[in-house]
DNA sequence: TGTTACATGGACTAAATAGTCCAAGTTCGG
DNA sequence: CCGAACTTGGACTATTTAGTCCATGTAACA
């Protein structure tokens, strides 16, 4: 039987047990992470992975979300900047930046754990979709105060921008991931400039 | 010991073993796709499959090449004739269709193999990148093309194009998969179209 | 007719892994 | 200091799966 935490030290060690699972399959992929793995990472016995998640697939779940949150976390202060020219500009730098820090280009986490998941766990894909959906909410609200600023053309749609930007960020990581280069991140995030640049009035 | 058939027979086996493969892990997944799932696909005695694969790293990696080739040639024709406005719009059109008539849509199968093994085989990532590699150079060709009899202009590049055009069209399968809503690929082709006109002479 | 490649099918090993269970110890707030 | 929540750690089961091995049988061709 599984049990939410009551205590704070239950809470933290709930949190430390999705925060390695999510650390160990962010790396070597679903398929590639065993429950014993978690354990180890976690220092935590197997009686607490039993009592906090009824199984691997609730396990599973958080470490979705989890990944979900890291993710926007990350990008959270440049894409509140979304809504201006230069604070796109500098959203995008970071984006290709990450890239090109790692060692090797990963792409989307959220991304490669839909490749994963997707097509095998219905709440999961939900969960990776909403992620996908407030990232592109950011880029949406940015977009439309650009808009009511009467700085895009009338007959841009902020909607479809925000999108459309979406799409080509995440082509621009798997294609990053897929070849190892981060130079294909730099290419997408330029070709969203241009997409905007296009709508601008 | 694994052997290369020597007869049409002996190939014909081989070639029934990969495409049962192949069909498998397109629709469950390389994880839950296990080799005996892959013998009674193939109606093969587990011996002929270690006869011909000396392990199931072996096979994955065919499994890998059989699958862009299924892609590319789906979309070989189509492809062919991407050096016309129209005819892109024809192929853009068949990529979407692709997406509206399944009953669910599946993204592309290369990139979804690709966030299941590019991280776990190199030689395997290098087969998926080398796929990706081929559509690309069929964009380009059609690009290329159209630059050479003066359609594009003179600032346009038709190496880029096509790689922003790939990279494009991968965003919105992605998004089609991950939200089950083949819209995201009418979107994304809008968004290449859009592109391309913009670097019409 | 004999040889070679192809094929069956099941027995078998070895390892990994999910999940269960329990007995005993620790932490900490009320 | 009592009790509830937390924690350990390992034993245990059951299942799946990759990979090996072999005895037997068939197709086809020189």
């Amino acid at each position: 039987m599984s049990t939410t935490p009551r205590t704070a030290r239950g809470r933290a060690t709930r949190e430390r047990i999705v925060r390695a699972a999510t650390d160990l399959i962010t790396q070597a992929g679903v398929a590639d992470t065993s429950l014993d793995d978690v354990r180890d990472r976690a220092q935590v016995s197997k009686s607490q992975l039993y009592l906090y998640f009824p199984d691997r697939e609730a396990l599973l779940r958080e470490v979705a979300g989890s990944t979900c949150e890291m993710v926007l976390e990350g990008q959270e202060e440049a894409l509140h900047g979304f809504d201006t020219i230069t604070g796109i500009e500098r959203y995008l730098d970071a984006l290709v930046d990450l890239q090109v820090t790692q060692e090797t280009p990963t792409g989307c986490p959220i991304a490669t754990l839909a490749g994963q998941l997707a097509d095998r766990d219905e709440r999961t894909r939900l969960i990776l979709a909403d992620g996908l959906a407030r990232w592109e909410q950011g880029l949406r609200e940015g977009l439309k105060a650009m808009a009511q600023r009467g700085e895009l053309r009338a007959d841009a749609d902020p909607c479809l921008l925000a999108n459309q930007t979406l799409a080509i960020l995440q082509g621009g990581l798997l294609l990053a991931h897929v070849r190892r280069d981060p130079g294909q991140m730099r290419i997408a995030a330029d070709t969203v400039l241009a997409v905007v640049k296009a709508a601008l009035a």
